[in-house]
DNA sequence: GTCCCGTCTC
DNA sequence: GAGACTGGAC
């Protein structure tokens, strides 16, 4: 087993390099931060900056949201992505008023049940806004660990196993574990990318096992290959979403037509939203849910 | 074109 | 364990 990673540098590195996002101020309530963990399941933190203030003033409770018309939160998530998540929200925040007396949970078995909180999101809500000591575990983290601590170039395959890793080398005391949580997830999206890792501005360099063995290609199992977008079910889905969220009465067959012109897909792609809950057929038209 | 990367479903 | 799911950055 390689030695600890030097966790005083890497707390020291991120007190004087974090970004200044917005939910790092200290006035972010815990709704606040579940929404923003929520949107940057799959987004970018930079665009995920410039919609959680205005989210947030719109509906700034979860009560707020549970009595939104659903419609309306498909329009304000726009083109975040995977508006799926969208729906999984107002869901969590109809469970929280329904189960939880309006507070988001503190307890992480209780995140877990709340639909579109997953191992990262739950953990991620109790260390970043009640302060509890427990694994925070994203890609960045699992590749950070998987370089610095074991030598490998590429981390592999999410596995359970990450959390209790993770876990191993964090700090007894709650603050300070929350603290190398979070500079180890910044360190990856900052410094310990996937493609150019800065090495030479990485505050735990000189301890990196990665780096000491000459960075090792690696040989162990990657994700698959990501389809192509282009063409995909995907992106007619995003097409015909895009086009109801800029209208507010039902779009008829023939109008959604024209925006994806091969027929089959269109369908299908219709017929998945649908299953989905992402729109309503009516007739012969779709539309957003109300 | 390639990569991003958490949750859910099967 | 594998694959679906968005839109944008590069």
């Amino acid at each position: 087993m390689p030695g600890a990673l030097p966790l005083n540098e890497l707390a020291g590195w991120y007190r004087a390099s974090a970004r200044d996002l917005p939910w790092r101020r200290p006035e972010f309530d815990a709704w606040g931060t579940l929404v923003s963990e929520i949107m940057l399941q799959q987004t970018q933190a930079a665009r995920v900056a410039v919609e959680i203030d205005r989210w947030l003033t719109r509906w700034p409770t979860p009560a707020d949201l549970a009595d939104a018309p659903t419609h309306e939160v498909l329009r304000q998530w726009g083109t975040l992505g995977y508006p799926r998540r969208a729906l999984r929200l107002q869901d969590t925040a109809r469970a929280i008023v329904e189960r939880h007396g309006r507070e988001v949970p503190r307890d992480v078995d209780a995140l877990l049940a709340l639909p579109g909180v997953g191992d990262y999101t739950a953990r991620a809500v109790a260390v970043f806004h009640y302060g509890d000591r427990h694994p925070v575990v994203d890609t960045n983290v699992r590749r950070v660990i998987a370089r610095a601590v074991h030598g490998q170039g590429e981390a592999g395959p999410a596995k359970r196993r990450d959390l209790a890793d993770v876990e191993a080398l964090l700090p007894a005391e709650p603050a300070e574990a929350s603290v190398i949580s979070i500079a180890l997830m910044e360190l990856g999206a900052l410094v310990c990318t996937a493609r150019a890792p800065r090495c030479e501005v990485c505050p735990i360099a000189a301890a990196c096992a990665w780096r000491a063995a000459g960075y090792p290609a690696y040989e162990g199992k990657r994700a698959p290959r990501q389809s192509r977008f282009a063409g995909s079910d995907r992106q007619a889905r995003g097409t015909v979403l895009r086009a109801l969220r800029g209208v507010d009465v039902p779009l008829t067959e023939a109008e959604l037509a024209p925006l994806w012109p091969e027929d089959e897909q269109r369908e299908r792609a219709i017929g998945s939203l649908a299953a989905d809950g992402l729109v309503v057929r009516e007739g012969g038209s779709v539309r957003l849910p109300h």
